[in-house]
DNA sequence: ATTCTTTGACCACTC
DNA sequence: AGAGTGGTCAAAGAA
C-alpha cells in the first residue's frame, strides 16, 4: 500500500500533551524535594495518578484517530482501485473518441460527443436498444449525477477559474439565456483520456462550477459543485 | 515546439 | 419545420 509510505501510521498524535506533563511535574517536584522534605512522597502519588488517568484518556483518543485513520486509508484505497479499473477499461475505448473528430463524421452513439448521456449507453443495460433508451431517463440520470459544491472568493475576482487542486483545460465558453454573465466548460487535462469535465458560470454575485466524473463507462461518480461565491453574497 | 485560451461555427435537442 | 438554446469542436493566436 502506498499510502503507509505517505502517512506515518505510528503516530504519536499525543506525544504533545504527555510532554507537557512530564516536564512541568518534574520542575514541581524538585521544588518539593527542596522546600518540602518529607511530603514529596504524597505528591507524587497523587501526581502518578493523575498521569494515569490523563494517559488512559490519551490513549483512547489515540485509538479512536488511529481507527479514523484507517477509515480513511481504507476509503483512499477503494477509491484508488476504482480509478485503476476506470483507466484500464478507458483505455479500450480510446479509439472511439479519436477516430472520428469531426461531427459530421460521428455516428449517434459516438460516446465522446455524447458525453454524459453516453454514460447510460453502454452500460450493463446494453440489451436495450437505442429506441429503448428514451431521452426521460437520460436526463434523470444526469441530474442525479451531478452535484455542487461552493467556494467563496472576492468581490472582484469576475474570472471563471476555480482553483481546486486540479488541471483543467478549457474548451469551450457560452453565455446562456438565463445568465448574462458566460458560462466556462473545463476538460481535466491530467490525462487525454480523462473523462472528467465541469462548468463555471457566474450568476449575479456569486459563481458555481459543475464536477461530473465518468468513474466507469456504465455510471457517474459525483466530485461535487463548486460554488464559488463572491464576498457580496 | 508545446500547451492553453479564445471564439465562431456546428450539432443535437426542445419547444 | 423552424427558431432558440446548450454543449462541443477546432482553428487561430497567445503564453
Amino acid at each position: 500500500m502506498e499510502y503507509t509510505s505517505l502517512v506515518d501510521s505510528s503516530l504519536d498524535l499525543n506525544a504533545y500533551p504527555l510532554r507537557l506533563f512530564d516536564e512541568a511535574p518534574k520542575q514541581e517536584v524538585k521544588c518539593n524535594f527542596f522546600e518540602l522534605g518529607l511530603g514529596r512522597k504524597k505528591s507524587e502519588k497523587a501526581e502518578t495518578g493523575a498521569l494515569m488517568e490523563e494517559l488512559n484518556r490519551v490513549s483512547a483518543e489515540n485509538k479512536k484517530l488511529t481507527e479514523m485513520l484507517t477509515v480513511v486509508c481504507e476509503n483512499y484505497e477503494a477509491l484508488k482501485s476504482r480509478l485503476m479499473n476506470y483507466t484500464s477499461k478507458n483505455s479500450g475505448t480510446d479509439q472511439i473518441s479519436t477516430t472520428s473528430r469531426k461531427r459530421k463524421a460521428e455516428s449517434p452513439t459516438n460516446h465522446y460527443n455524447n458525453g454524459v448521456i453516453d454514460g447510460t449507453n453502454g452500460n450493463s443495460e446494453s440489451s436495450l436498444s437505442d429506441e429503448e433508451s428514451s431521452k426521460k431517463p437520460r436526463e434523470e440520470h444526469i441530474k442525479a449525477t451531478i452535484s455542487r459544491v461552493c467556494v467563496r472568493t472576492e468581490a472582484s475576482d469576475t474570472s471563471l477559474l476555480v482553483k481546486d487542486g486540479y488541471q483543467w483545460r478549457k474548451y469551450g465558453q457560452k453565455v446562456t439565456r438565463d445568465n448574462p454573465c458566460p458560462r466556462a466548460y473545463f476538460k481535466c487535462s491530467f490525462a487525454p483520456s480523462c473523462p472528467v469535465k465541469k462548468k463555471v458560470s457566474q450568476i449575479l454575485s456569486f459563481t458555481y462550477q459543475s464536477l461530473k466524473i465518468l468513474d466507469t463507462p456504465d455510471e457517474f461518480l459525483d466530485l461535487g459543485l463548486v460554488l464559488k461565491l463572491n464576498d457580496g453574497c
